[in-house]
DNA sequence: GCTGATATATATCAGATTGATAATGATTTG
DNA sequence: CAAATCATTATCAATCTGATATATATCAGC
């Protein structure tokens, strides 16, 4: 599932221009699917080329003209079958982790500014859904719960794993501290 | 930090061709930091350019000659630069949870399939995990331990939601189901 | 002894994505 | 009133993905 069938989905629940998928995106697939116009804008025009998907033109006072895209009868049919006939992927891409697998190589204030910065981010995650959480009514489709749901728990894992592990990483740079001041003590 | 920078690191720990390059991928960096052949060679290809890494070639019997990298001290100054000033990212693309937001779409069978599938993957990377750390002497570093361990919490605590919350999703159907049999029995 | 799978090792390429950048006028904020 | 933000479009270079191609070696099983 690349974003322009993810556009299409969204598209199945109801009309929007590029501007407003973004915004779906930002506030409802962030934390699991992030993209950006660079992505959103080409696979609408795609999506129009292949007739997934009909534009009408909007024109506003002093904005520029909304692009409002309406999925079609076939788009429909083309989701459906994205949905139901691919095996969907799931990975994470983590400059983060990779930093810290050369913990060794960082000095101590470097590595607790970078576990730091990263509790506060997955801190902001775990509000954020919880605040799309609060806005949302009773009609909201189990599918959006689940995965709203799924992020913060991922989040707090996260959270928790960092701060209860954190010592493993310092400790290491203690140790040969600790060492240093033997020799030094012993010599 | 990109691919060519994560080469970059590994090369820092030790000479390596691109394919044991890529067999470490799979084996440490696999669950936060997938990377392939098509990323992998033309990034050694760009640092040699760079003079960050010499290559030397090593024919064998038979096989490919191998094409050894080392890597050189601005090499070295540039992977810890980039290690101490860059802001690291940490990205989830999952298609699975992008799926399972459209749940009411699927039928349940489809649904199940998805599910279980996912909660496979996760008990692998579980044990893909546990079988590396296995391995490990006792000089391995505590970065490399850090990680890892994040990737088998973050996959046991996944699994742990997938199958308290899984409920949520068929009950949907169920209600749905339900009543329309009210609906048949009450006309 | 053959067949098919897997391992060693290289490399390319089309298509998808990222992240930055740009334009333009309205409205809100300090 | 200036500065920032909102609303809306769009493009582009750099990067990454996933598939594919090439050539040889080994090893299990028929």
């Amino acid at each position: 599932m690349d974003v322009k069938t993810l556009c299409l989905g969204l598209l199945s629940l109801g009309d929007a221009c590029g501007y407003d998928l973004k915004k779906t995106f930002e506030s409802s697939f962030k934390h699991f699917f992030p993209a950006g116009y660079g992505s959103i804008y080409p696979a609408l025009a795609d999506l129009a080329d292949a007739a997934l998907v009909e534009c009408t033109k909007v024109p506003q006072a002093g904005k520029p003209d909304r692009k409002v895209y309406r999925i079609t009868d076939r788009g429909r049919r083309v989701f459906l079958d994205a949905l139901n006939h691919t095996e969907p992927q799931h990975k994470l891409r983590s400059e983060f982790l990779a930093t810290i697998y050369f913990a060794d190589l960082l000095d101590t204030e470097r590595l607790g500014v970078l576990l730091d910065d990263r509790l506060q981010k997955l801190r902001d995650t775990v509000a954020h859904i919880e605040h799309i959480e609060e806005e949302w009514g009773p009609e909201t489709p189990a599918g959006a719960r689940f995965v709203a749901g799924f992020g913060a728990e991922m989040a707090k894992a996260a959270a928790e794993y960092v701060e209860t592990n954190r010592h493993l990483l310092t400790n290491a740079g203690d140790e040969e501290r600790i060492s240093e001041i033997k020799a030094a003590a012993g010599g």
